[in-house]
Formats: C-alpha cells, sequence, structure tokens
DNA sequence: GATTTCAGTGAACGTGCGTACACCGAAAAG
DNA sequence: CTTTTCGGTGTACGCACGTTCACTGAAATC
C-alpha cells in the first residue's frame, strides 16, 4: 500500500495523491485488464477513502485515459532515445534500446498492449491515436534516411506501420519471457532478423522503376 | 435473448443451450471484455436461469477457453481454405481470403484479438498455444513453396512468426474499419504492399551464400 | 410400468461494488 | 486575523453479482 507524505502545498500534495492512484491502478493492471478493476481495490491499494478518487477523476475510464498518457510519454521518450543514436548497425541498436525501455516500463508497456484492445471504449481510441501519431513520427524519421528519399508518403506509412506492428510483437513477446534470460536473447535474436528481412525488402522495393 | 428450442433428445438440447451460452457471451463481449462480462448477463441474454450456467462451465474462464476453441476451428478453416488456392497471385489471393473470413466471423475474431492479452490468464495461455500451432502449420506450409527448400526450420519458423503477426494486424485494421467499404480497401491494399515487401525480403534472404 | 438420471428452476444468502452526502481541518486568500 | 477553498474522511444506501441448495419434471434406463 502506498503512503503520501503529508508534507508540500497543497496541489504538490494533490498532484502526489493522483500519481498515488495511477501507480496503484497500474500495479494492480499486472493481473488484471482496466474492465477487472475496482475503484475501491484502487483507492484501497493508494491508501485512501474511495471516495477521494472523485477529487481526481470522474471514473475508471477517465484514470485509464491519465494512464495512457503517461505511457506514451515513455514510447516517446524511447523514440527519441533512438533518434540520437550513434550506432552504426541501426537495427541492433534499436531493438537494444527497445529491449532496454521494455525492461524499464514493463508495467507501462503490459498495460498499452492489453488495453490496445481491451473492453473500455475511451481507452481504446485514446491508444490508436497515440499509435497513429507515433507511426506518422516514425515515416518522417525514414524519410530523412540516405536513400529514402524518393520514397512518397504513402509507401512511407505503410513501411512504418509494419514496423510499428512489428515492433509491439516484439514487445509483446518480450513480456512473455519475462526473467528468463535465454527466451528474452532468442526473442532478441528474431526480432533482429524480421527487421533485418524487411529492411532487405526495403531496399528492393521498386527498386526497378 | 436466445430461445433454445425443446425438441430432440436429451444431449442433444443440452448441447444446444450450452451453445446458446457460447453464442450469447459473444454478442456480449462485442461491447466488453471477458473480465468485464458476468455470468448472470450470458444466462439472461441466453434465456436460462444464472444457475443453469454451471451444467455446462465451472466457471467464466472455461467459457472463454471453450471460446478459444471454436475460433481456432475458424481460423483453422481459413488456413485450409488458403492451402487449396489456385490462384497464381498467392499474396493476392491469401489477403482476400482472410478478409472474406474476418467478415463472416467478425465476433469471433474480435474475440480473440481482444482476449489475447486480455485479463483472463487461462484464456491468454489457451491463445498463445493455439497462435504458436498455427505458427508452425504455417512453416511447414512455407517450407513446401517452390525455392524455399534449402530454408531451415529456424528462419522459416522466424518468417512465419513474422507473417502471423502481420495478419493479426491487419485483422485489427480490418475490425476496425467495419462497414466503412472505402477504408476498408485501403487496408486491403496496405496488407498486400506489406506482405509484398516481407516476400521481397524473403527472396532476398541470405541468397548470397 | 417403475426407477433413476439430470438439465433447468427459483428462492435466498453474503459480498463488494459505485456513488451520494454531510463533514472536517489545514492551506490559501482576503 | 477572518474567511474561503478544497483534498480527504466516514457513513450509509441500493444494486448486481457469484454461489448454495432443495426442488421439478421429462427423458433415459431398467
Amino acid at each position: 500500500m502506498a503512503e503520501v507524505s503529508a508534507v508540500g502545498t497543497r496541489q504538490e500534495r494533490k498532484r502526489r495523491t493522483r500519481q498515488a492512484l495511477l501507480d496503484s491502478a497500474l500495479k494492480l493492471l499486472e493481473d488484471t485488464s482496466l474492465a477487472g478493476l475496482s475503484l475501491r481495490e484502487v483507492t484501497r491499494e493508494a491508501g485512501v477513502v474511495p471516495t477521494a478518487f472523485y477529487r481526481h477523476f470522474p471514473a475508471m475510464d477517465d484514470l485509464g485515459v491519465a494512464l495512457v498518457e503517461e505511457c506514451m510519454r515513455a514510447l516517446r521518450e524511447m523514440l527519441r532515445s533512438a533518434r540520437r543514436k550513434p550506432s552504426d548497425d541501426a537495427i541492433r541498436g534499436s531493438v537494444a534500446i527497445l529491449v532496454d525501455h521494455v525492461a524499464r516500463y514493463q508495467a507501462h508497456f503490459r498495460f498499452l498492449i492489453r488495453e490496445r484492445y481491451g473492453g473500455v471504449a475511451a481507452v481504446r481510441r485514446s491508444i490508436a491515436g497515440e499509435l497513429r501519431l507515433l507511426g506518422s513520427e516514425l515515416a518522417t524519421d525514414l524519410a530523412r534516411y540516405r536513400g529514402m528519399a524518393d520514397w512518397d508518403a504513402e509507401d512511407l506509412r505503410m513501411v512504418a506501420d509494419l514496423m510499428v506492428g512489428a515492433m509491439l510483437s516484439v514487445v509483446t513477446a518480450l513480456l512473455d519471457v519475462a526473467e528468463d534470460p535465454r527466451a528474452r536473447a532468442e526473442v532478441v535474436a528474431v526480432a533482429e532478423q524480421q527487421l533485418r528481412l524487411i529492411a532487405l525488402g526495403m531496399t528492393h522495393w521498386r527498386r526497378p522503376l
């Protein structure tokens, strides 16, 4: 059970309680989905009385949407890391960054994967919108690559979406293997090969034209 | 609300009631996830009294697992259709079959996608196991293709998993666009391109060796 | 025809839930 | 110093839930 200390200004204390609710929810969501999570469980875990919940969120759905925003902050931070990678092997470097971030924000990624097609419509919409944005960002990143200047926007988007999909598959696989280091290494190896195969397809894409 | 007719032998009537429970659950699951579905809702929809549920399933989790089996039957039927395709364009033909099946078994596919990482552990495990099997089947299918005889099992498996992942992405996209025929055509076009890009990567995979 | 089986019934229970409401006390505002 | 604001409290309510148990009546078995 989390305890919120009593020090600080009033709005600071409110912010901390809100964060405690988000953290508690995320912790409990390792075992169930948002649809199976009760308001009372969350407040119990956070160490406040049930009715205090309403001082921060109108309903559980809204807490879910707030959690999506928190998760997306982590995802964007990851993309930023990948952008300033001085690696000579872009694929290996990107996968390494992905693995690192999934390990650090395990609960966040699990929530994202689970609720992407989960039972709460508002959360689904929120995740879909954010992922679409992420696809756009990746597409513009790809456009800056050597030898891709002549790609049209549609094809860039198509490849970017394929890569986002593959990335999320890898995240899922990583969450499944959890702590087993041998299985983890296998997942990483397969992910690198899959991306390499996609890259191989890209270098030959409509080149004959 | 479904009504189970009173004709037929006893075990036949039992089978029909069981199916009514499965159908009712699947219908209700279009709006929520399994974790958010109550036993009483399902029996209400099926037109039986709550306690009758226990004559067929020990708990909701078990109904969920039974639903997974039903969904997988649909998926296997799809693979069988794809296997006896006389199409000269394998990719276009496969995608067409996929689109057709998703349209026919929309609720089943939605359930599968939603519960794959949903809140019920037993169902998750069941789906993961079935998909792994599906990957194996696809890998052996691929091995029979012209020019893939020299691929080793590991690489076949890697490609098969990439394709299963891409396929599930397409299913998801199809479920999202639902009825809009223009968006649907766009999804189909992108899916074909993505598979074509993967195929392109395959033809150049380790060929230099 | 008598007996057994069993899918479906109906009433009743304890529980945990979301939410309404009046209240408190310290921080913020005047 | 006085007043206002407001995050958190405690009680209390009605409701839907899962599960129990004894019961029914027609089909299956003998």
